[in-house]
DNA sequence: AACAGATTTTACCTGCGAGTAACATTACTC
DNA sequence: GAGTAATGTTACTCGCAGGTAAAATCTGTT
């Protein structure tokens, strides 16, 4: 027997550990995970999570954090400040669709996990996706503190119209990733490309403070 | 004391129990409704729902179907065939939020319950979503059954294209109905104006075959 | 070798909620 | 008003999963 060493240092087993939950988490939801195939999953036994990281709450909290903080920090990769609004909200999504297509537990975890749990929970999810929605803002937005000049044909928009940007694009992307799945042949650029044709010149429209009027 | 009748008819019965569950499972999700207190609140105890309805599953089932029908009959109500296609989406995407805004429990239960439960319930509330998509994408496709001409500047969409798009309605509309409750003096005729002001000139494009490319 | 502290497990308690058996009551029919 | 079918309730069973006490085993230190 070469390596038996199943010891393993806290920092390594409480990564196993998230790993593991967030699997199970995205398999089959808040409620119907069982905290003990989280254990069996991370090779350990069920004790062992409770006195690594509290509680069911906790170990569900701890994976959505996690979780947020990755997309969060692959957006903000893609998003560089110093790229056209046009750009940055191209590559923005471009970073989702790719988070998404390698992620998609992790996805699950932040977003299909609408449910209510109790308030705990609650809070804590809600505090994750402003978070992300928070991101997306500043990516349709022109963000001050960037310094990003606003082209001369797209004024400033509005915090109450780029929050309305962002949750329709927020939507729309969480909801395509379905889309992607009946197409395997799509991929994150196709799909992003498609979503910019859709989108691209109605945001255009909306900054410039016009406002679709039904016809006749 | 005036009408001591608890004693209803079956018929009257089930549909309170029915309305009682909607409730229940739009505020606590599936696993965490309790049958009795979906019972206490149909004026009933607990044994009479599992005579009537079988099991949680099945009430839980019949929710779905009947939020289901529901919401279809409204889109089918507003986008009548003989419109234009702009305005059968205008006033789709109307129905759509006049509903949400009226029974928002109906739409949860629909929409927002996304955990993965047993295979029985995943398979239902896939039928009933896609059932929603069918009729979004017919509302996005021109529909050959309707013999709806086909405007001249518009070709008709390919089913892939049809469902990307019907798919980035639905997912978008879905966020947005978070986005009405922060903006409360927003109705349903403002949002969809603004939904309509971001995606139908692009929605244009994508039915014209046109795709957007990244600049420079 | 002996001790200390971290890692890990076995075996349990506990509450809660789905589902049911048996019994009670009202209303309808002839 | 006797019989019967529908409507309704009380009081249970049972299994499952969250959480824990107590003990065991490993690893490093002096």
């Amino acid at each position: 027997m070469s390596q038996r060493s199943k010891r393993l240092p806290r920092a390594v087993r409480e990564q196993q550990m998230i790993d593991a939950a967030i699997q199970v988490f995205s398999e089959r939801g808040y409620h119907s995970a069982i905290v003990t195939e989280i254990a069996e999953r991370a090779g350990v036994s069920k004790p062992m999570v409770y006195l690594y990281l509290g509680s069911k709450e906790d170990l569900f909290l701890a994976c959505v954090r996690s979780c947020a903080r990755e997309l969060t920090a692959a957006l903000q990769e893609y998003a560089r400040p110093e790229l056209t609004p046009e750009q940055r909200l191209w590559q923005g999504l471009t970073a989702f669709f790719t988070f998404v297509a390698d992620y998609p537990e992790r996805w699950n975890v932040l977003y299909q996990q609408a449910a209510k749990h109790g308030s705990t929970i609650a809070a804590g999810v809600a505090e994750a996706r402003d978070q992300i929605l928070l991101d997306v803002t500043r990516l349709v937005r022109d963000d001050p503190a960037t310094g990003q000049q606003t082209p001369p044909d797209r004024t400033r928009m509005s915090d109450k119209e780029a929050e309305f940007v962002a949750r329709a694009l927020v939507g729309a992307a969480d909801s395509l990733t379905d889309w992607m799945r009946s197409y395997p042949d799509e991929g994150p650029e196709q799909v992003t490309r498609r979503l910019m044709t859709m989108v691209w010149v109605g945001m255009g429209n909306a900054h410039a403070g016009q406002i679709w009027s039904p016809p006749g």
